[in-house]
RNA sequence: GCGCCCGUAGCUCAGAUGGAUAGAGCGUCGGACUUCGAAUCCGCAGGUCGGGUGUUCGAGUCACCCCGGGCGCACCA
């Protein structure tokens, strides 16, 4: 239990007593505990006698006085419990309450910030499914890292999360990409062979011209041999297509990879016209009569849960839509055992989720069991201005471009540092720049890298290690920053949690951002103050241990694991490196700048 | 025209589900290294929270209407 859900629960039992003693009367209210924005204030805060005026007629504060006085604190947890302004009741705790907290940090360990680990809803996040046709490019990359971050958040939190990239193997742009590397090979063996002829351009708009499909070619050529020619129909290229999508599907997972996500399925939508499945799940509609004929095509009734019209599932040729497709693919995440289905979309679809949502309803499912996160498009500036983004256009960013430039965790940085439902820009300029300025992403992984650092000097200076948790020894920190950063440390299962329920993985990053802040503050004013951690080495003479405080060095020792520990816990679940080393810098003004 | 997302400091963004005096980073300006790591820290300046009306003890946060930006409105995927 941490100590927000303390204090929650002995306020609400305070209320209750004032309720059953007849204090005043009203309906039991929620007891809603958050931080008062000043420290000064307390440790928690709560506005319930706010809440409780109107309704039981009386002035807040005095609501407040009575609520206090039925306040039992049994474990003298409490340092103070004041009212303040309209009739905010400000809790402190004791300072001991901090030290035994840094123990309860150290022993969970990694697990610190972890929910209680629960059956159900069996989640899978489905996110990127990228047509397999060409690399992914930036906005595939935000709501690549969105989805994975998202995942991680939700494992820790407690749920069963299974990771999914659905994979569009069927229907025209896979014919198109077939298409495509039959004639980059076929070009490629004409120019190696003067009596080939080299083969006719497709028309435009029937291919990808993109310099990764000659790459594909290539390796077509020497691991199968000669491609079909011929007219492309769909059956003379189906083994070409195959091994174009197989190579785009390595090709993006290594780029998924070099961000650090892995998908735990990959699921191919041709399957699902293989088996049988499709057909399966447009039975099932027309038994429950969701379907109807009209123009010689079948339409799924999606006007009947809300959608603005009705849409077809197949085409007049006979053949399924791609949402008909769909249809069966969610109807197969429901039986392979997911309660609750989160997909992760580009902006540009939010038009469909009506539709999606309705197919569930139709399958029997609720339209809160599909949850839909549209990711806003990223923006990139170059040269100061917004780049015209689009395949149309042919220029676009991709996703290795930017690692390969600014490297996996600051790109994942950048893209969890923001709300995902909000259109960010993204600055080429700056981003891409050699010159690695102040950098968020940096900063917040020099604070894990600078206890990572006290903690080996201490060890191979001092022959220091860090000693066991020892409830004496933690009363030793009574520095006003180093209860500050207990307090915050207590927080981070409290926002993994309400992170997780939010779904707002940003809120973790900004957590760790103040985090970083806060330990990087104490610590440069610790030696302006002259009270560092470790004595300096102009201390270190001969008996320096008998002058020096061992246990204040002890107790401050752990603290900074503690820091270590649960930044690192916080760093993995962002998905970046906890470096425990960061090299340093070179200072550019020091290396033979001007004179002012 | 209809629908979804967004308008907070010069720029990029937070604001913990309606609370107390709206905060960071970058940028500007001024300071702090003989010392446990200066990829650091401290300070100054910078705001009618796009505008308006409403809801109530209380609104950046909720509702409605405007203004502005982005994106959708396929028998494409």
């Amino acid at each position: 239990m941490n100590l927000q859900s303390t204090i929650q629960a002995i306020l609400t039992q305070a209320v209750q007593s004032c309720l059953d003693e007849g204090d005043f009367s009203a309906p039991m209210p929620e007891v809603v505990i958050g931080h008062p924005k000043r420290p000064e204030h307390g440790d928690f805060a709560c506005n319930v006698a706010l809440a409780l005026a109107r309704p039981a007629k009386r002035k807040p504060r005095d609501l407040a006085e009575a609520i206090v006085a039925r306040i039992e604190d049994s474990e003298s947890l409490l340092a103070a419990t004041d009212i303040a302004g309209p009739g905010f009741i400000n809790i402190r705790f004791s300072e001991s309450v901090w030290h035994r907290l840094l123990g309860d940090i150290l022993a969970a360990g990694e697990s610190w910030g972890a929910g209680e680990t629960r059956e159900s809803p069996r989640v899978l996040i489905e996110f990127v499914s990228a047509n397999p046709t060409g690399p992914l490019h930036v906005g595939h990359g935000r709501g690549a890292v969105v989805g994975d971050a998202l995942a991680r958040l939700l494992r820790l939190a407690g749920y069963p999360v299974t990771t999914e990239y659905y994979l569009n193997d069927a229907g025209s742009q896979v014919q198109k990409l077939a298409r495509s590397l039959q004639y980059r090979a076929l070009e490629l063996l004409a120019a190696r062979d003067d009596s080939r002829t080299a083969p006719a351009e497709p028309a435009e708009g029937e291919w990808y011209p993109g310099d990764y499909v000659i790459v594909a070619a290539q390796r077509y050529l020497d691991e199968v041999g000669e491609p079909p020619s011929g007219d492309p129909t769909a059956g003379q290229l189906s083994d070409l297509a195959a091994f174009a999508v197989e190579q785009q599907r390595i090709s993006i997972a290594a780029t998924l990879d070099r961000l650090n996500i892995s998908f735990d399925v990959w699921f191919s939508e041709k399957s699902l016209h293989e088996s049988g499945a499709l057909t399966e799940a447009l039975a099932e509609m027309r038994s429950k009569r969701h379907l109807f004929d009209q123009d010689g095509s079948v339409w799924f009734r999606s006007t009947d849960f809300g959608d603005e019209k009705d849409r077809v599932v197949v085409r007049k040729s006979g053949e399924p839509t791609y949402f008909a497709a769909d249809i069966a693919y969610h109807r197969n995440k429901y039986d392979r055992g997911f309660d609750h289905l989160i997909n992760i979309w580009g902006a540009d679809h939010h038009g469909y989720i009506p539709r999606m949502k309705g197919a569930a309803q139709a399958m029997g499912r609720t339209a809160e069991s599909l949850e839909v996160l549209l990711v806003q498009f990223v923006a990139l500036i170059k040269d100061g201005e917004k780049m015209k983004q689009g395949k149309r256009l042919g220029q676009f960013v991709t996703v290795d471009e930017v690692v390969e430039q600014v490297g996996a965790d600051v790109a994942r940085y950048f893209f969890l540092e923001r709300k995902f439902d909000a259109q960010v820009d993204f600055d080429l300029d700056v981003a891409l720049s050699e010159d690695p300025k102040e950098n968020p992403a940096k900063y917040t992984q020099y604070g894990h890298a600078r206890a990572c650092s006290i903690l080996a000097k201490a060890e191979s200076e001092l022959g220091m290690k860090v000693p066991a948790y020892d409830l004496a020894l933690a009363a030793r920190l009574t520095h006003p920053d180093e209860l500050a950063i207990l307090r915050r440390l207590a927080d981070f299962p409290v926002i993994v949690s309400e992170a997780a329920e939010a779904r707002e993985p940003h809120r973790i990053v900004t957590w760790l951002h103040d985090l970083a802040r806060a330990f990087q503050s104490y610590y440069t004013r610790l030696r302006r103050d002259n009270d560092t951690v470790l004595p300096p080495a102009s201390q270190r003479d001969a008996g320096w241990q008998q002058r020096w405080d061992m246990d204040k060095m002890k107790a401050r020792l752990l603290w900074v694991d503690a820091i270590r520990l649960v930044s690192r816990n916080a760093l993995t679940l962002l998905g970046l490196e906890a470096p425990t080393y960061m090299t340093r810098l070179e200072d550019p003004d020091t290396s033979g700048g001007q004179d002012a």
